[in-house]
DNA sequence: AACGATTTTTAGACATGTCTAATAATTGTT
DNA sequence: AACAATTATTAGACATGTCTAAAAATCGTT
C-alpha cells in the first residue's frame, strides 16, 4: 500500500511534531539522511494521498489519516523491540536497525497476534508507550525521581528524551529500566541522590536522577 | 546489501533448479508474475555480480555464492513460517504471504536467535526441510506411506511437491502434519489404502497415499 | 534442412525516488 | 524597511526496475 520511502517521511513527520511541535522540511531530511529536496517531493506526494498537509515553506503536519497510519508504524515498531529483547534475548541497544525494517512489514493480523504473544505490552524496553490498535497511547503514573515518595517501591519505566547515552550510564551502576527499587532518601547532599533496590543501591547526580522517570509499584 | 527484486529472482531460480532442473527466462518471470524482458534485464545484473550463471537464450544457474544466498532466504522463509504456525498460532496455509515479506528482513543475528528460540526445528509446517546457517539440509528417512511398514508407529511429514490443495484435503480426513499413526493394514481393496491412528483411522485412495511421505517415529 | 511457432533478448519508454544546482521565499538583524 | 543568511522549492539529471513492441535465436515438425 505504502511504499517504505512513504512510511519513513509519515514517520518521521511524526516523530518532529511530537519532538518539536512542528516538521520542517530540513528536520525531516536530517532524520531520513536525505536531501530537503527529496523531501519536498515526498511531501507534495504524501500530500495528494492524504496523509500530510503541507504548507510550502511552512512544513509538514499530519491528516487525521497519516496520524493513524504514523501510530501503527510507532507500534510495530515497538512491538518487534519488545519481541527482540524479550524473546529472542537481544539487548534493548541492539534492536533498533532490525525493528526499522520489521516494522514494514505489512499484515494486520501478524501484528495483532505478535501483541496477544507478548501479552498486550504497554511500553517496549526503551521504557517507551505502545500505542493500542487503535492509536491510543497508554497512561502512565511516572514521576521523576526527584519527586518521588521516599520509602516506597518503585519501578523505573523510562529515561527522559529516551537518551540511550543515558541508558547505557545506568547499566553500568546496575540499574535498568523495569527494575524495582526502594527510595533511600533524598538530599541534596552534594548534589547528589540515593537510590536503593534489594541487594544494593547507588548514588546519582541530582541532574541525572531528575531525568528518570518512575511508577509505583502496583500501577 | 541484495533488493527485493534482486533477491525473488535468485530464489526463482534456485526454485526451478530444484523443481525442474532448469530455469528459463518465461519460468522465473511467471513465478514472479512479471514479463521475461524484466527477468533477462536481471539475470544480467545478477550475472554481473557473481550470483547467477546466465547463457543468453538458455535460462540461468545459479554459481556457488548465488545458492548460499538462496538458502539463506529458504531459510528464513521457513523459520519465519515455523515461528508464525508454532507461536503466533497462524494456519499453515495462511503464513506464506507474511513469511515472504519477512524473509527479506536482513540480519544474521536475528534469523539464528529466531532458529535458537524456536528449538533448532528441522522442517518447516507445511512439512519442508529447513536448511542449517551453512545451508546444509536435513536428512529424511522418509517413505512414501504406500510402502511404510504395517504395524509400525509412522509420522507423517510431508506432502510430495508440497501441494497445498492436498494438505488441505487430509486436514478435512483429521490427517495433519506431524500426526503420527500406526499403519494398519495395506490392501489394494478396491484400490484404498486403511491408515489407524489413536482414537480413528480413514481410509484414504492409493493415488493420495502415494503422495504423502512417512518417517518412523523414533528417527 | 527449412519453416513456423515459441522463446529470449534488445531497444526504447515510463514510474519512482533520489541527487545537485539554481531560484525563490522566509527570517533575523541592523 | 532592507539585506544577508537561512530554509525551501523547482528544474533537470540519474539509477533502479518495470513495461511494450520489435528483432533475434532456438525448437519442433515435416
Amino acid at each position: 500500500m505504502y511504499s517504505r520511502s512513504e512510511e519513513d517521511h509519515i514517520k518521521a513527520v511524526h516523530g518532529l511534531l511530537e519532538d518539536a511541535g512542528q516538521a520542517s522540511t530540513t528536520g525531516i531530511a536530517e532524520r531520513l539522511r536525505t536531501r530537503a529536496s527529496s523531501v519536498t517531493d515526498m511531501l507534495k506526494k504524501l500530500a495528494a494521498k492524504g496523509m500530510v498537509r503541507h504548507t510550502p515553506y511552512h512544513g509538514a503536519t499530519l491528516t487525521t489519516k497519516g496520524r493513524r497510519h504514523a501510530l501503527a508504524l510507532v507500534r510495530r515498531h515497538r512491538l518487534w523491540e519488545t519481541f527482540l529483547v524479550e524473546r529472542l534475548g537481544f539487548g534493548w541497544d541492539e534492536v533498533h536497525e532490525v525493528a526499522e525494517q520489521l516494522e514494514h512489514v505489512s499484515s494486520g493480523p501478524l501484528i495483532e497476534r505478535l501483541d496477544a504473544y507478548l501479552g498486550h505490552p504497554r511500553f517496549d524496553p526503551h521504557g517507551d508507550p505502545i500505542p493500542d490498535a487503535e492509536g491510543r497511547m497508554p497512561e502512565r503514573l511516572t514521576a521523576p525521581l526527584t519527586e518521588a515518595a521516599v520509602g516506597v517501591r518503585h519501578r523505573l519505566v523510562a529515561v527522559k528524551d529516551g537518551s540511550d547515552a543515558l541508558l547505557r550510564l545506568l547499566d553500568g551502576k546496575g540499574l535498568t529500566l523495569g527494575r524495582t527499587f526502594t527510595l533511600v532518601a533524598r538530599q541534596e547532599f552534594d548534589g547528589s541522590l540515593q537510590v536503593g533496590w534489594k541487594g544494593g543501591g547507588c548514588d546519582l547526580s541530582a541532574q541525572v536522577a531528575a531525568h528518570l522517570l518512575t511508577e509505583p509499584i502496583d500501577a
